[in-house]
DNA sequence: CGTCTCCAGGTTTTT
DNA sequence: CCTGGAGACG
């Protein structure tokens, strides 16, 4: 079994009344976990009445796969899932209480702006000033109660109301629904919160600083009576502010599980004294946090090595040799290496470096499989076919490709809609059937046609089986390939563009075909595809990849070798987060802490003397953030190798220089 | 009335 | 650099 020392011992065996576990950067966290939930298992308590969450879908499949193995049984019972799958878990069988059909289907970012706009247009709001962005950013704070309406805001209370009202009609829920129908309905309806709480006996949340308050609320409630409820986490490495993320959390914890007990884990196992030097240095210049020192003994650690690219090419070309050099002196692999960057945008220059020099590599985060336009027109197609009246999906599809349904078409049917307060789909099917019919044959019959292929392919997926073979044949038949070439004069961009289709038709017939679910469906397949926003990785693919990723989709990991690129100013520190908050410098501050203290070994800290920014090409000064690392930790490393004393001396200056401009 | 073309504007982090 | 929207055209 795992070796552990006192304090995690203390995690691992105290299960039964509440348990604060605060656990710094790489103090075994993970390792704690695991193993309280095997001693739990051991102890005789039943896998059905423990619920672990976790943040990301990641953490939680990771966590039950290596749980698994070392317990070497099965356990179908034994709940680890994020908060939201967790929600759907519950909306999944109790929905019908708050008057929603079981087919109802998960919007995310994009299906929610699209919603919001087109509720916009229905109440004749002023498109141009607004940001459909910031508006349902807006709509999320005053669901979960984070922010009231205010004078500037109140103009869009009437829209956020029918945004709503509109939602429940398509029989659709966003993401924060998923958290706050399950609250609602436990409130509502004491009977099914029982059964939870009978069913769920021992509670154990992992990155804690990152609930939000409405998750706190939901696991509160099923907690306080049982009272066995272990939540782990690190107010150094709250990341997630922005998504609802409270660490008062903690507090409130501690207020209302006032018999808990408290173990803090400081030792850290992962990185070497260097690196974690320099963590505790730059996180020691935050003002709002828990004080802590994290220690290791593991000792004569490298320098931090900084490295200053002439722009964002050459970083990448760095990096990629780099890997390559250290590949050859050491036994590492290419699974080793993790390549960190602030943002999504950020990774495009690192890739083509790696792809230049034959570098495997996998990307997590960004534009996912299932954001791609095409992947979405076709999950639009399943959408409408699951749950016929949600608009959003079908004012997508209902054009494409072109079946001369236009927007006076559209128009219309709204009008036939919002008269009966029906679905569009409902509309055109019952515009068809009219004889007073507003729309001319021409439409009538396409739209005709349209509703037809809808329920036609209804019926099929909806038998549940040989969805994948139906979605096949729903894609040649509405010709999409066509459409494509249409839409994209470049012959292999469309290609690229229709395997994605097909991948997607590959995903539906795994998911199918795969004996650990139980009973596939269409409903759960959609439902569990709107969750995975990344890419789950085929595990029996070759693994052994760089990995290239945002600093947010990094948490949790470890990597022997970590680069962070673009340690610039206005990139580490945001300058959007700033701009949005001054104060939001402690969550920059804790991002990059974050990324730091994933390095066991080695780290490489990377900062442009330039950077394309939408096509110009502007000077770039080096992060503030490294003023905050003591000079005797890190070295400079000239960009051809090794570099002579002189040279790191006139680098530092420039670097100084640089921080005095 | 639908489609095609061109242009401007916007690009933090994620379930 | 890619998307979405406005306006011309058929």
């Amino acid at each position: 079994m795992i070796k552990l020392n006192d304090e995690q011992l203390k995690a691992v065996n105290n299960i039964n009344g509440p348990m604060l576990v605060l656990a710094g950067a790489g103090s075994g966290k993970t390792r704690v976990i695991i193993s309280r939930i095997i001693n739990m298992l051991k102890k005789g308590i039943s896998q059905s009445s423990i619920l672990a969450l976790t943040f990301t879908n990641k953490a939680a499949n990771e966590m039950s796969t290596r749980i698994k193995q070392i317990y070497k049984k099965k356990l179908p019972k034994l709940t680890i899932c994020t908060f939201h799958s967790f929600g759907v878990k519950i909306l999944k069988n109790e929905i019908d209480k708050l008057g929603y059909k079981k087919n109802f289907c998960i919007y995310d970012t994009t299906d929610k702006q699209s919603l919001i706009k087109e509720t916009a247009k229905e109440l004749e709001y002023k498109l141009e000033e607004m940001n459909y962005y910031n508006m349902s950013y807006l709509f999320s704070q005053i669901k979960t109660n984070r922010v009231e309406w205010d004078p500037f805001t109140e103009q869009y209370k009437k829209l956020f109301v029918e945004y709503q009202h509109n939602l429940k009609v398509y029989n659709s829920v966003d993401f924060d629904d998923l958290i706050l129908l399950p609250i609602k309905i436990f409130t509502e309806h004491p009977d099914v919160l029982k059964k939870y709480k009978d069913r769920y006996k021992y509670f154990l949340v992992d990155e804690f600083q990152d609930t939000s308050e409405i998750q706190y609320h939901l696991i509160k409630s099923l907690a306080e009576d049982c009272r066995n409820i272990c939540a782990v986490g690190d107010d150094d490495q709250s990341i997630y502010s922005w998504r609802g993320a409270c660490f008062d959390n903690i507090i409130n914890f501690e207020i209302d599980f006032n018999e808990f007990k408290e173990v803090r884990l400081e030792q850290n196992y992962r990185s070497t004294d260097k690196i974690l030097l320099a963590a505790n240095e730059l996180i020691s210049k935050n003002q709002n946090r828990k004080p802590k020192k994290l220690w290791t003994n593991k000792n004569k650690g490298e320098l931090l090595k900084i490295i200053l690219p002439e722009n964002e090419k050459h970083e990448g070309q760095i990096i990629a040799e780099r890997v390559k050099s250290i590949l050859m002196k050491n036994k590492i692999l290419y699974k080793d290496f993790g390549i960190l960057v602030r943002a999504n945008s950020l990774t495009r220059s690192i890739e083509e470096a790696l792809l230049t020099e034959n570098l495997p590599y996998k990307v997590s985060g960004g534009m996912s499989f299932f954001q791609r336009k095409e992947v979405k027109d076709i999950v639009a197609y399943l959408r409408v076919i699951a749950n016929p009246d949600d608009d959003v999906n079908l004012l997508r599809i209902i054009n494409l490709p072109h079946r001369g349904l236009g927007k006076k078409t559209i128009e219309q049917l709204t009008i036939i809609a919002r008269k009966k307060s029906c679905s569009l789909f409902s509309s055109a099917t019952a515009a068809v059937l009219a004889s007073d019919s507003p729309l001319s044959n021409k439409i009538t019959q396409a739209l005709d046609e349209f509703v037809s292929l809808i329920n036609y392919y209804r019926t099929k997926m909806l038998s549940g089986k040989g969805m994948g073979k139906s979605l096949l044949s729903l894609i040649e038949h509405i010709d999409y390939w066509a459409y494509l070439l249409s839409e994209y004069k470049k012959a292999n961009v469309a290609k690229w563009k229709y395997m994605n289709t097909e991948n997607l038709v590959n995903s539906l017939a795994e998911y199918e075909k795969d004996p650990d679910n139980l009973n596939p469906n269409l409903f759960e397949y959609l439902n569990r595809i709107s969750l995975f926003s990344r890419e789950e990785n085929d595990e029996n693919k070759n693994n052994d990849r760089i990995n290239l990723m945002t600093i947010h989709s990094a948490k949790g990991l470890e990597f022997n070798t970590v680069f962070i690129a673009g340690v610039e100013k206005d990139i580490i520190p945001h300058a959007r987060s700033l701009e949005e908050n001054e104060n939001n410098i402690e969550e920059e501050r804790r991002l990059f802490y974050v990324a730091i203290t994933r390095a066991k070994k080695r780290l490489y800290i990377l900062s442009c003397k330039s950077r394309n920014k939408r096509g110009k090409v502007e000077e770039t000064l080096p992060s503030q953030f490294l003023e905050d690392i003591p000079d005797n930790l890190f070295e400079f490393i000239d960009t051809d190798d090794v570099m002579t004393s002189e040279d790191a001396v006139s680098s530092f200056g420039q670097l100084k220089d640089m921080f005095k401009k």
